[in-house]
RNA sequence: UGGGGCGUCGGCAAGCGGUAAGCCAGCAGAUUUUGGAUCUGCCAUUCCCAGGUUCGAAUCCUGGCGCCCCAGCCA
């Protein structure tokens, strides 16, 4: 169970709570636009939204914000509520699209239309941009804006029946061009766009806009906190003033401030380009913030959930740290990966000493959960050990295998390091040991120590498997913060992604299924790609790596 | 005098007039068959700045300074 920490907006709801508000009832909602994949920083929308309903006993709506026929498509929508679903949440039968509210919108705005407090306009483009005003001088108001309710229902009408060709007419609320807020000069209602919609077809060839659509629809559905992020923070005058010309249910909108997440981007505009740019290979891309990439990249739920309660909710912009992420991860799957050996750069050692037999060895699956139990882990003559655990010439600091050093193998012996073959090149091919048979396991009846102790694998018993190293996307913490003349492109890291081949892993990885966890013991936690794997060629993605007190020390050295 | 926001440790973030929580990162030590995990300790006499009110201010007032957002028939 995570620890909650207040914020503003649970201060809000709790107080509205108290107060008996909204007849005790919260009602949130995620109101996603379906035109891109959902990310780290809808996650935080999500937690927050989801949350707050199962806290104080309500409900939180999923609902499709798809008043734009041109940029939205059903694969979003599926992407969407897979990615919801995966982080944990469910919305039951309260899935709503703000286009089944198309006839009902329609309708409020005829009222506003009888009311005088809306009129269609016949301004171009341009015109409106200049009449429009600047942000420091004040706007003109529209010749059209006298047209009589009798004349406006009429054109209104025959917008709606396709009258007219997109662009020539819209319908804008009658309200002050000489507002300090520019949202308030008179702002767009309804544009004609001839193009069919992913859900309503044809029906409709008018299209309400963001701001006279999203109220609305918080109202429809009997929301009671309207959450969103800070740029919505100048629209809600505009939010308050159609609900309030409506008289109808008056969401309360209360805006916070995105997530940013340090070396990625989070912006759709900018993961499209990595997707259509081909710098990534795809929306699922283990590298992308987006919840795709992190689940193939084998990010758990509960980490994201967790990490979305630790950064906290509130009006400053910021920049949290990717270590805080990874943290989260690492935290998740210390208690819950099962642990195995794996190889990636090998080097071969002969237990010079060692018999021409097979043994198996108890190994521990996971040491933090003793339910977890145990395995049996062959031993033979040859193994592989990783290149990074022998050093020829070793500083002091370097405690691992090396010329006339004694180690452990885990679960395994003591093996002391008692020479080097090399090839014509003066490198090393194989290194020579003697085991002690006495150390059996990895404890010395003696009790003399030893300072490492590493991981292997068989060489006869191990498997071969391709895996994937991944490093952030971006070599600058806030590639959004670009210098004159470049782009978020030129930050991009070229070592983002390595690919091993030729990795050693241990058997009992034989079945694992797409989407398995594990603790490669000492390199980090890896999970089985869900798209590229297959029986019999294997491969893992490095989700994080584990703490490196020795790369610590090494990029002193 | 365009409008709207925001400024508390390296990064997040509590605090709401009673004398600076917590987390990440970092550092030091203990422990360890993962240089993992775990455990201990250290890490803001100070809250953008300057005045003021008060017995007492990060919290209230005044004036500065800095940063972000807004001129789509996008959301």
């Amino acid at each position: 169970m995570e620890t909650q920490v207040s914020n503003f907006i649970r201060s809000i709801v709790a107080g509205d709570m108290a107060a008996g508000k909204n007849n005790g009832k919260v009602i949130t909602r995620f109101p996603p636009e379906p035109n891109g994949y959902l990310h780290i920083g809808h996650a935080k929308s999500i937690c927050l939204n989801f949350g707050l309903a199962e806290e104080f006993n309500g409900h939180c709506n999923l609902r499709f914000d798809d008043t734009n026929p041109s940029k939205e498509e059903q694969e979003y929508v599926d992407s969407i509520m897979a990615d919801v679903r995966w982080l944990g949440f469910e919305w039951g039968d309260r899935l709503y699209y703000a286009s089944d509210y198309f006839g009902r919108l329609y309708d409020w705005a005829v009222q506003l239309i009888k009311q005088g407090k809306a009129y269609v306009c016949d301004l171009s483009f341009e015109e409106m941009r200049q009449y429009r005003g600047t942000l420091t001088e004040a706007g003109k108001e529209s010749p059209y804006r006298t047209r009589s309710v009798e004349e406006n229902i009429d054109l209104f009408e025959r917008m709606r029946k396709g009258e007219f060709p997109d662009g020539s007419k819209t319908l804008r609320a009658k309200i002050d061009m000489r507002s300090g807020n520019i949202n308030m000069r008179d702002p767009v209602m309804y544009r004609s766009k001839h193009e069919e919609h992913h859900r309503t077809g044809n029906k409709w060839c008018i299209y309400p806009m963001y701001d006279y659509a999203h109220g609305q629809s918080d109202s429809i559905e009997g929301v009671t906190h309207s959450i969103c992020t800070l740029e919505y923070e100048d629209h809600r005058p505009l939010y308050d003033w159609y609900l309030d010309e409506l008289g109808i249910h008056h969401p309360q909108q209360i805006e916070f401030a995105r997530l940013n997440l340090s070396h990625t981007v989070v912006s759709k505009r900018k993961l499209l380009r990595l997707v259509n740019e081909g710098y990534v290979s795809g929306w699922n891309d283990p590298r992308m913030p987006t919840l795709a990439g992190i689940r193939r990249r084998g990010y758990t739920p509960e980490a994201i959930r967790n990490f979305c309660e630790r950064v906290g909710v509130g009006k400053k912009e910021s920049l949290v740290d990717m270590a805080l992420l990874e943290f989260c991860v690492r935290e998740h799957l210390n208690k819950t990966a099962p642990r195995v050996m794996a190889v990636l750069r090998p080097f071969k050692v002969v237990i010079t000493n060692y018999p021409d037999q097979e043994e198996y060895l108890d190994a521990i699956n996971n040491p933090e959960d003793p339910d977890a139990g145990t395995r049996k882990v062959p031993f033979s003559k040859v193994l592989y050990i990783e290149q990074d655990d022998f050093m020829e010439n070793p500083p002091k600091q370097f405690f691992r295998l090396a010329p006339g050093r004694e180690v452990r193998l885990r679960y395994a012996y003591f093996i002391k390091c008692e020479n080097v073959v090399k090839d014509d090149h003066g490198e090393i091919t194989e290194i020579h040991c003697t085991y002690d048979p006495a150390t059996r396991g990895g404890d010395a009846p003696d009790g003399r120590k030893v300072k490492a102790t590493l991981h292997w694998v068989s060489a006869q018993h191990a498997i071969d498997a391709e895996v994937r190293l991944y490093d952030t996307l971006f070599t600058k913490e806030e590639p959004d913060d670009v210098e004159e003349g470049k782009d978020f492109t030129d930050y991009i890291n070229p070592k983002s992604l390595e690919i091993r081949n030729g990795c050693k892993i241990e058997p009992s990885l034989k079945d694992a299924k797409h989407g398995d966890r594990f603790q490669f013991e000492r390199l980090g936690y890896f999970c089985v790609d869900a798209v590229d794997s297959k029986p019999g060629s294997p491969v893992f993605n490095r989700t994080v790596t584990l703490k490196d007190e020795w790369a610590k020390i090494q990029k002193m050295l």
